[in-house]
DNA sequence: CTGAAAGCGCTTACAG
DNA sequence: CTGAAAGCGCTTACAG
């Protein structure tokens, strides 16, 4: 069996509680007993029981995170960057995989309540209103990410969604375009539909015309949560109209999917169609014709989304509930000028 | 403050032990006192404490996950493959990435133990063998996956990188290679030591010789592991040497990087050098050329660990302690034969 | 079927 | 500086 406070105080000859000192340094011990009671723990081998500890201080190491797909690159970063910071803290995370799924993600929330987390980082706005109100009354702090600026979040990291759709239109608009697709995976999360929007807002700063018949949103496969091949299904879509000079897709592996299927058609990108994607994927850059993107801040903001939480669950009043940031545009050859505005033809 | 056991025993004026019995089904209790203890639940929102019943039932209901970093598509496979079948159950898990550092590993380890994780999985074999030691001392079943089927870890699921080399290998010699250069990310885990033994073993078969001049592994960053980036880095090495006719990379990723620096370098693939990977990265059917690569069974390799893993919880002996699985090639162009065998010229 | 009692391994006032 | 005591919220024999 696994030796427990109660042994080490034994062998060192002192009550449990003075080893519960010494461990915790919650009182002030003489060096000698502090010597024999380490002695005693490394003799034993002794490992305090987190557990026990939660149950009594009523106050655990852990952190829940919540993201849609850890299988998705964007999320995998994120939560990289999470954990990296956590782990200087010492607190351990659990990790929740919603798969855009309400009753998921609000199952996950209960268990979370349930382990007593000290507090939840979400990667995406929470789906469920009843998931944001079980954390409230359960007194669980949570900082969300990559949400829409607009939404109800307490706490929130998220980048300007508007400035991104402006820099993509902007971009194509200078580049030629007069007719921009926007090709979305399924808006699973509140982050895709304000991408969506502010798309279209965008096009309107611009003098285009937004049209729906030349955007296509994917469905959630659910079981199959694959962007490539949403991306490359959807493409087919695409082919039917031949007046679109610019594709700007929700995600790069969505356009990566996108891409496969327009060259599959002989379709010269960009001279035909340009295409750019958003999320700056490590693979943007190899495939050819290299896309055009948008990066966003993954590091920054799951950082400065880590210290909120941190802050909140010490109880400190955060001087900024809401933090925007930045993305940046990355300009390759997917979205080179046409060699003649359409416009012109 | 959060409603406990006792507070639903008030409301529904029975007794605490009786209302715990309610929840897990441990004593026969009366329909009606089952519903006036339900109804008290669901008007308090009472939410069960997990870490108190831990405490007292000295059982958690987590596992502990550890790879070297989530961050790289393989991991992230893997640990989604591995949450999605812990959800069923009702485990939650610990994510830890350990980076390829012996100390990081083992603090987690610690901390595993502290926090009386059910078990672990491991994505790798483990590094530190007093991370293994402790956990047999503390009784925390572990099982690994992704090892050398060759290594003392006592419960694994791995794919048979021996199969693999001398398909690869085989591949090569069949499209006309015979100077066949292996380059691999850094050896951090034993598994891509085994591959390099392998992949020699393999060109003997073959009767090719094996030397270490066009053989290159890259150096652990550490603080950016960046496969694609160290993949280019390494492939200056292979300008070097005009003799090289074909190369097989530890992995897609790094490949993409060779494959980039190559091309910039003019060269082509396949035509004069040969390309080829592992993993079956999304991207490898994108780049240009296609990228043949060996597809692993990720989702296989977790499910079987996670079961074995269930098993070995409730104490079960297993019949196998050891599974081995089967890889597959995957034929692209980067390795189309060569017009002419070099051998012939 | 239900409850009183003991206890999981620890923390935290409090007394000395 | 150190220990006796109470208690965190729960489970688990045991008695009735």
């Amino acid at each position: 069996m696994q030796p427990t406070m109660k042994d080490v105080a034994k062998l060192a000859g002192v009550s449990q509680p003075t080893v519960s000192h010494v461990i915790n340094g919650t009182a002030p011990i003489s060096e000698s007993v502090v010597k024999r009671v380490n002695e005693a723990i490394e003799q034993l081998g002794y490992i305090p029981n987190a557990t026990a500890k939660s149950a009594k201080s009523r106050k655990s190491q852990i952190i829940g995170i919540i993201v849609p797909d850890v299988g998705i690159r964007f999320y995998a970063e994120m939560v990289k960057a999470i954990e990296m910071q956590l782990r200087k803290q010492g607190i351990m995370m659990y990790l929740c995989n919603t798969l855009y799924s309400n009753q998921l993600e609000l199952d996950y929330v209960r268990t979370l309540i349930q382990h007593h987390v000290l507090g939840v980082i979400v990667g995406y706005s929470l789906l469920e209103e009843k998931s944001r109100q079980l954390l409230k009354k359960h007194g669980i702090p949570a900082v969300s990410l990559d949400v829409d600026g607009t939404t109800h979040d307490e706490y929130r990291v998220f980048v300007d969604n508007q400035m991104l759709a402006r820099m993509a239109v902007s971009h194509l608009y200078d580049a030629g375009a007069r007719v921009i697709s926007y090709c979305s995976e399924p808006m699973g999360v509140n982050v895709l539909q304000a991408r969506y929007k502010y798309f279209r807002n965008a096009l309107q700063e611009y003098g285009l015309e937004f049209d729906e018949r030349w955007c296509f949103i994917a469905q959630n496969p659910y079981d199959d949560y694959n962007k490539m091949k949403m991306g490359y299904n959807i493409a087919a879509n695409i082919l039917l109209h031949d007046n679109i000079d610019a594709v700007f897709a929700s995600s790069d592996e969505f356009a990566f999917g996108i891409i496969t299927r327009l060259k599959e058609h002989g379709i010269d990108i960009p001279q035909q169609i340009q295409i750019m994607g958003c999320d700056n994927d490590p693979f943007s850059k190899l495939i050819s014709p290299p896309l055009t993107t948008i990066w966003q801040p993954i590091n920054k903001m799951a950082g400065i989304g880590v210290s909120m939480l941190l802050s909140l669950i010490e109880g400190k009043k955060l001087e900024e509930t809401s933090v925007c940031l930045e993305p940046n545009i990355i300009i390759r050859e997917s979205t080179l000028k046409l060699k003649a505005l359409k416009a012109d033809v």
